[in-house]
DNA sequence: CTATTTTAGTACGTATTAGTACTAATGTCA
DNA sequence: TGACATTAGTACTAATACGTACTAAAATAG
């Protein structure tokens, strides 16, 4: 018997629970992480997209996108910050006049080398404190929750 | 024997199977939940406050932002731009010059009182998919998460 | 082969976000 | 009570974030 949903008992709905957990974890997770990155002054999406050049001889914007979840219209923002900072390049595609590749230079690449492990480690300093079988676990709900959207 | 974190080695890192489908999870659900405010005209941020607001004789700056997790100098333009659609109005309070209480005009009563149910409902057609045994796990290893950082 | 559609990136407007600095008001402590 | 710290909110800057509109280039349908 589902009793209908009015503005005096919403907000006693047990799956909030669960959606205020979800927001609580990623924001206390993503606070930690742009901390992390502004310690090597960058921001959490410049940080992102110098990971995914990471390792690669370039990826175009499509690409940077679908890697870090950015849209392309904050991308270009971010690249040319990263370009400002001689961090990375655009590099014209002669085969697809459509195409920018984005490449890390060479201060880029040591960015990159530097700061990349340095922060996987910070990162799993916190992660350790979960048993591997908790990390499993937790990765599977967070599926399943991911996969009804 | 834990191998040291390098460039090459540090995105095989286990947890990190943990943090992007934290990631993921997050995003799709905000991007979710942005799209069923937006239909009511109203950004996350603004519909958080909104919500904070209801069933309540109103609530200071400070309260709002322990509420919604907005912090106050992102507060200030968020009831800016709601006071201008009429929603909210900013009341000085007599006992403590410092606080101002916000409170719902009749018109943000009557949006709360419409949109907030059938936000929860239209967020209940997705979480309904999980069953209740798994939200209540799905919430433990989410508190688990949030207790690291 | 040409008209149409799709793709890639940019430009722009509005809104959010975090951080810092600032003012006014309140509380505290010696 | 008076110096000092704390609290509440605003002002400001830099950087995202998202949506829409736009241009150029490439792909495709007929």
């Amino acid at each position: 018997m589902s009793t209908k949903i009015t503005f005096k008992n919403a907000s006693k709905q047990d799956f909030l629970v669960l959606v205020r957990a979800l927001v609580r974890a990623y924001q206390d997770f993503a606070a930690y992480d742009a901390a992390g990155h502004r310690a090597a002054g960058l921001t959490s999406p410049q940080a992102d997209v110098l990971f995914a050049l990471g390792n690669t001889e370039g990826l175009t914007f499509r690409e940077i996108g679908e890697k870090t979840l950015i849209t392309k219209g904050t991308l270009t923002g971010v690249i040319d910050r990263l370009e400002n900072k001689r961090l990375v390049q655009r590099v014209p595609n002669p085969n697809d006049k459509r195409c920018t590749l984005v490449q890390l230079t060479r201060t880029g690449t040591q960015v990159f080398q530097e700061h990349f492990p340095r922060h996987i480690a910070y990162l799993k300093t916190r992660f350790d404190q979960l048993t591997h079988s908790d990390q499993r676990r937790a990765t599977r709900f967070l599926h399943k929750i991911k996969a009804v959207f």
